[in-house]
DNA sequence: TCATATTACATAGCATGCTATTTATATGGA
DNA sequence: TCCATATAAATAGCATGCTATGTAATATGA
């Protein structure tokens, strides 16, 4: 009967935990020339696209937990990519701004991040590349609840 | 032109990212209850198959690090989940061997991992599914190069 | 208005993953 | 046999992610 059979090779976890890992190391070679790391690259993205927003902000947008992203941005702080000002009305907050560093970094980040993109989905046609990103967000919608 | 525009909502490596860790979350929640983590499953999953494997086979099957090899063992024997023993031919490695704690594990740990599988996919018809598994398989034989 | 709840952020502790280095043992060829 | 190289593991250092807590400030409602 084998009632505990589990098969990683066709299991939707473990493969996406290690498609997941790919695509991580490859970015991170792709932009460590940069200066940058992966969570470094995402939370950039988010101000690049707006400068100013609030820690809180970046936590709802890119989905991790409050800790994570204190993490990453006294890492980015640290390595002189962000600035903290005080938030204009309230005394917890704090607005986050570029460093004229990160600004210069977007063109090649993000050229790199596609180019890692491109790689992975080079062996599927347009349609299965379409299909692909649909259905893992099907999935990410489901797994969210 | 808008040269260096990346929206991550159709980012293939954000997706994945989002999605794997969605997946971890999930299977760490199910098996919590059950004393083990997502890569002590991983891991018991190859030992439930063959016990008495070296450290570096692990490392092959699982394509993970040695070094992050090394660091999941060693909290397996902390907790009770494995024993190593002296390789009989080899003086540099070891065998890894199952505790009856592991053992008694395997059963209600595969459910709870063919549980997280089943609910991530439940928007997915049967056809989905077959190509979203395969559609992962050839973006990891991609990146793997 | 004042007590309570909520929100913003920091911090501690831990698991997982990576790179790089070190130590011990095996192995293959001169 | 001996040396150079390769292999098995351990370890250190760091990034990311999570949970759980603590603190200060803001919002809410009786």
């Amino acid at each position: 009967m084998d009632i505990a059979s589990f098969d990683k090779a066709s299991s939707a976890g473990f493969l996406a935990n290690m498609m997941a890992r790919l695509f991580e190391n490859r970015l991170a070679a792709a932009i460590r020339p940069l200066g940058l790391t992966p969570a470094q690259f995402m939370t950039l993205l988010e101000l690049w696209a707006e400068e100013g927003q609030t820690q809180a902000a970046l936590v709802a947008r890119l989905a991790v937990e409050q800790a994570t992203m204190a993490g990453t941005l006294g890492r980015m702080e640290r390595d002189g990519l962000i600035e903290r000002r005080p938030h204009p009305s309230d005394k917890r907050a704090q607005t986050l701004h570029l460093t004229e560093r990160a600004r210069a970094l977007e063109a090649l980040a993000t050229e790199a991040a596609q180019a890692v993109n491109a790689r992975a989905l080079a062996g599927l046609t347009p349609e299965e590349q379409a299909l692909f990103l649909d259905l893992m967000a099907r999935v990410i919608g489901r797994l969210g609840k």
